[in-house]
DNA sequence: AGGGTGATTAGG
DNA sequence: CTAATCACCCTC
């Protein structure tokens, strides 16, 4: 099965490309995960995205080439990555939010401190600790750089769930986030914290 | 339910 | 410069 990933679908509308995720393989530094949850975040047409506002130093590599990573540090502590989508300019991006761990499970559970397997990718700081991605990779090309993205065979529609996205204050309305129905690597759903 | 944690950003 | 915000995780 030598099939040549096609990394320019990544092209394509993001709403399109991210359930086509769902199933790929994400590899880097010995561990290999496949995609079971992501979320679609819309550039400057959606208040969600952290490139809503314009280009901003942390958010210009969403209005770079499609098939790059974007990683950002979330709350002082956790790196979370994406992968940018879209026509150039567009700064449309798709946040990886969880993983099955299909290949180096005992490196993964080195740099993570659960017990159980389902969790060691579970939620899009943990897929990055697990996968060991730190911010330095961010802007780096998916298909030549050192985390390598596999698209797989689309999966049958009925596979799929979809639902808002996790933690939001903007736009929390719009059902963006895409899983594997039944897949228990799935990250939890928590509503965003209310304003007081 | 609450706290840790620091980059990023808008605003003065 | 300041202060608010934050696409999270863990423990209580």
């Amino acid at each position: 099965m030598s099939v040549s990933p096609d990394l320019g679908l990544l092209a394509g509308d993001v709403l399109d490309v991210a359930p086509r995720l769902l199933g790929a393989t994400l590899r880097h530094d010995g561990v290999t995960v496949r995609l079971t949850e992501v979320e679609a975040y819309a550039g400057s047409d959606d208040p969600g995205s952290h490139a809503y506002r314009g280009p901003t130093p942390r958010t210009r590599v969403m209005f770079g080439p499609a098939g790059t990573l974007y990683a950002y540090l979330s709350y002082g502590m956790h790196v979370c990555a994406n992968v940018v989508t879209g026509p150039e300019g567009t700064a449309s991006a798709v946040l990886l939010r969880a993983g099955e761990v299909v290949e180096g499970a005992h490196l993964a559970r080195e740099r993570r401190s659960t017990t159980r397997d389902r969790d060691l990718a579970r939620g899009p700081a943990n897929l990055c600790r697990a996968l060991g991605i730190g911010l330095d990779l961010g802007g780096s090309d998916l298909a030549t750089g050192p985390v390598r993205l596999e698209l797989t065979a689309p999966l049958s529609r009925d596979r799929i769930s979809t639902g808002p996205r996790v933690g939001l204050r903007g736009a929390p309305d719009r059902p963006w986030r895409f899983w594997l129905t039944g897949e228990p690597s799935v990250s939890a759903y928590r509503p965003a914290a209310r304003r007081p």
